[in-house]
DNA sequence: GTCATTTATCATGC
DNA sequence: GCATGATAAATGAC
């Protein structure tokens, strides 16, 4: 569907918690969402095929050979495991007495 | 047989169909006669998805898209709030 | 951890 | 060409 080369995964800001000023606002501004490109993907698709649930030492060494945070990658794997249980859901219901086409 | 349904199933999750004309009416009268709490609960939702003949998600995802889309250009929608709101006042008279 | 959600992006309809 | 439904990152409640 697409390449994402290295759009997201530049340099840019490491983790999403960083740079806390004491005082002023910090309005904490939402990390914007940056879709990750075919070969993370193909990375974290093949350990979740694994292990649906990753340790810690798999996710430090995930996150650094595709260059995101160890957030990005706990994060990323809990999405995956939700959209296995609707796909899940969606095959049942698919396959049983409920057309609606 | 088997595999041609399977991946008509695994590819027919992103093809795109519009809900039917009354499906749509049932969802923007809810929503705006909700508009201060647009959050059904999940007994509001499976009822909404039986009256409109879709699944939960697609309702979950309907309201998903209508909150973040009518909060981000609420002129757009002014219209169309006005016209729910004044066929809900209609069915409430009776 | 799950899970509803927000937000941006994707893919299609028309 | 946008409207619209579905999916992909990211947050927060619990």
């Amino acid at each position: 569907e697409h390449t994402h080369s290295g759009s997201c995964t530049s340099s840019a800001t490491k983790d999403g918690s960083a740079s806390k000023n004491s005082h002023s606002s910090t309005p904490r501004t939402r990390k914007k969402r940056c879709p990750y490109s075919k070969f993370q993907i193909r990375e974290l698709e093949r350990e979740f095929f694994f292990n649906v649930y990753i340790n810690k030492e798999k996710r430090l060494q995930l996150s650094r050979m595709l260059n995101l945070t160890d957030r990005q990658v706990k994060i990323w794997f809990q999405n995956r495991r939700m959209k296995e249980k609707k796909l899940s859901r969606d095959r049942l219901q698919y396959f049983s007495g409920n057309p609606l086409l | 047989a088997v595999m041609i349904l399977r991946s008509r199933f695994l590819d027919a999750r992103r093809k795109r169909r519009n809900f039917s004309k009354q499906a749509t009416e049932i969802l923007n009268e809810y929503f705006y006669s909700h508009l201060s709490n647009p959050y059904p609960s999940e007994e509001a939702k499976e009822e909404l998805a039986k009256k409109c003949s879709i699944t939960v998600s697609q309702v979950s995802n309907w309201f998903g898209n209508k909150r973040i889309r009518y909060k981000k250009n609420i002129g757009k929608f002014q219209e169309e709030a006005n016209l729910y709101a004044a066929k809900t006042a209609v069915t409430a008279a009776h």
